[in-house]
RNA sequence: GGUCUCGUAGCUCAGUUGGAUAGAGCAACAGCCUUCUAAGCUGUGGGUCGCAGGUUCGAAUCCUGCCGGGAUCACCA
């Protein structure tokens, strides 16, 4: 049990035997006093004044003197203001430096065989496109859930489901047959997704000019417009009116649906996606030629995902793909309208009432008997079902599909999964650019590889110019140059709110100095040295800090914060947060460079203080590396 | 329009179940390497926590209303 629960025991114990009153957990308020006043931990006794009928100052003295009676780890106490500092004594916190320093996995709690199993889906991708920076943030804070999980005692399965099939794969495959002339990754020497990405492209291109050859030769049915370009801005300006307060009013409303009519016509009957169509029913069919080009398509994409997930530093313990669990879907459907859980419409499409919920009416199977989004998602957490017992099931899917997992869940419960009602939607933010949202369309979107490569580049260019890598060899060098240009994105990613949008300006790089990754590496690299320093002169090192030597500020702060990991842990994995160890990570590092700057470590001549130092150096080391794990991030030895 | 979400320094972000004087970094300026790694440390300037009410010992945090941004409400995935 850990100082402060100890506290709050005592604390209610004391309020009992002083006022005779017992108090709930929210009155006994136990926490780290601000680093400005004189303390360790302070209570805040406002909540308390009713039961104590007294001022603000006697309760605290009074409480003070109690705990300080009761604890002999608490030496002092102090009160200001009607908040209740305690003070620790130095040799507590020795003793526990003393502990943690053995401690190699220090703040984490290891799984049993009792232990729950949380299955984490992370990064889902699309095999019509390469990966960029919104899916870096999808695969950096699954990872990073998924370390965080296992660090609070918990059994984790990693999990991808890859999105293989549909009708958007089926555009870039026809793109690839009509235009491709039979180039393939090796001809081309291009990465697989980014080859199949660029027929996707290329099929878009196509498609809207075909778009545009149908508005032209019917827009002579509508006197009002001009000509196609006329069209796109009648319908555009009619759009966003519509979404202001004021409205269309009668004449315009008519225009914008015959606006909408024409758009959507020309999109059904354009003949590319009329043969894309066809090909998805080919696909459906199995029909060889088909099923061959898909399968040989996919391939070149995996193969690329495959580098793009490595240079990135994630995995997977077991990937799903949609090709084998949409018919499962298919299948769960069906048995729930048997029990009446759904209902079948006249044209024979099958939908879910959820009205009852407060939501409305949801198609699971289309009038011909296929899938649709949810229907797969039903399908896949069937078979994850059957393939591990889950407790907790975790989806890393941006906030634009909040909707969808509130469905999700109504629905896995209705069918009897027994964590469906429960299952997390890990709803992350996007990440915009500073003129809004990426598009493709437009150009601006991110290359996950390409945002890599630009960043090991810099941390190549900045480590030679600084030249502290004396010793290594090419690729020890090399290797350290990569875990900094990981650390920097990781970390500039990762200690931001997940829930929140973020903004990324690709005109500015992104930092290595102040708060960021290599800030927090360069700190781990800073005690690692002093401890080859310390080989070097022959200064032994011992595992134990003596107890009886005093502790300054700085190294108390550095002692309270490091006791305050494992808490540290328990509330990322409670809130799903990676932020919360990064922005303890970077606030350890900060402080541990104060320090560093203000304490001569193996300068110091009283040998008590110096193994001291030395102690918590290690700590802080430690403490440091077991952080920036939990966040994918490694930490060097030199840098 | 319904639902959800966000709004904190010029910019990017922290700010615990409501707690003490709202913090970092970047950018700007001024300092610190003949002692352990200067990717560091110190200092200066920079704030109506979107606005207005309410709840209470206490509100950036909770409630209500408004303003502003974003998402979503598909027989797309």
């Amino acid at each position: 049990m850990n100082i402060e629960m100890q506290l709050k025991g005592i604390l209610i114990a004391g309020v009992k035997e002083l006022y005779g009153q017992e108090i709930n957990k929210n009155q006994a308020q136990v926490q780290i006093t601000r680093k400005d006043l004189t303390g360790d931990f302070t209570i805040v006794v406002f909540p308390l004044l009713k039961v104590s009928k007294k001022s603000p100052e006697d309760t605290a003295n009074e409480i003070g003197a109690y705990i300080q009676q009761q604890e002999p780890a608490v030496a002092n106490f102090n009160v200001v203001k009607g908040f209740l500092n305690l003070e620790l004594a130095a040799d507590y916190w020795l003793n526990l430096i003393n502990d943690i320093v053995v401690q190699e996995k220090y703040g984490y709690k290891t799984a049993d065989e009792n232990s729950p199993l949380m299955m984490i889906e992370y990064s889902s991708p699309n095999t019509n496109k390469p990966l960029h920076l919104g899916h870096i943030r999808n695969n950096l804070l699954g990872y990073s859930l998924s370390r965080i999980a296992a660090a609070n005692g918990n059994k984790v399965v990693k999990t991808n489901i890859v999105n293989d099939r549909g009708i958007h794969i089926c555009k870039s495959m026809l793109a690839w047959k009509k235009w491709g002339e039979g180039v393939t990754p090796e001809s081309s020497g291009k990465k697989g997704d980014h080859l199949v990405g660029d027929f996707y492209v290329k099929f878009d291109q196509e498609y809207k000019s075909e778009i545009d050859t149908i508005i032209k030769e019917k827009i002579s049915e509508y006197p009002a417009i001009k000509d196609v370009d006329d069209f796109k801005k009648t319908f555009a300006a009619l759009k966003s009116k519509k979404k202001t307060k004021e409205g269309l009013n009668d004449a315009e409303n008519e225009q914008f649906k015959a606006c909408e009519e024409l758009s959507k016509y020309a999109e059904n009957n354009a003949p590319l996606i009329l043969e894309t169509r066809e090909m998805l029913r080919k696909w459906e069919a199995k029909d060889p030629e088909v099923y061959a080009l898909w399968e040989m398509m996919n391939q070149w994409v995996y193969a690329g995902f495959d580098v793009s997930y490595k240079k990135l530093g994630v995995d997977f313990d077991k990937i799903y793909y949609e090709s084998d669990t949409y018919t499962v879907g298919r299948d769960m459907v069906l048995g729930g309208l048997e029990k009446n859980l759904f209902y079948k419409r006249e044209d024979g499409s099958v939908w879910a009432n959820l009205e009852d919920k407060g939501l409305d009416e949801k198609l699971l199977l289309r009038k011909d008997g296929t899938s649709v989004y949810m229907t797969q998602d039903i399908g896949t957490a069937k078979l994850r079902f059957d393939d591990y017992s889950i407790d907790k099931m975790v989806y890393v899917v941006g906030n634009e599909q909040d909707y969808h997992f509130q469905v999700l869940a109504l629905l896995l419960d209705k069918l009897g999964f027994k964590w469906g009602k429960d299952l997390v939607h890990f709803s992350y933010g996007m990440v915009e650019l500073p003129h809004g949202k990426m598009k493709s369309r437009e150009g601006t979107v991110v290359d996950a590889d390409d945002l890599v490569d630009e960043m090991v580049n810099t941390a190549r260019v900045m480590s030679k110019e600084l030249g502290k890598l004396d010793g290594y060899s090419d690729e020890e060098a090399e290797a350290v140059f990569r875990m900094i240009a990981l650390g920097a994105l990781k970390y500039f990613i990762l200690k931001v709110d997940p829930r929140k949008n973020m903004t990324f300006n690709p005109e500015e790089s992104i930092d290595f100095n102040g708060n960021t990754g290599p800030f927090i590496q360069y700190t781990h690299a800073r005690i690692q040295s002093i401890f080859r320093k310390a080989a070097e002169k022959g200064i032994e090192v011992a595992d134990k800090a003596p107890t009886d030597v005093e502790i300054g500020e700085k190294e108390n702060n550095l002692i309270r914060m490091i006791a305050n990991f494992p808490n540290v842990v328990e509330e990322a994995g409670r809130v799903y947060s990676p932020a919360v160890i990064a922005n303890f990570a970077y606030d350890l590092a900060k402080e541990y460079n104060q320090f560093y700057h203000d304490c001569p470590i193996l300068f110091e001549e009283d040998e008590n203080k110096r193994m001291m130092r030395l102690v918590l150096c290690k700590s802080v080391g430690k403490t440091i590396k077991n952080a920036m794990w939990l966040l994918g991030i490694d930490v060097p030895e030199k840098m």
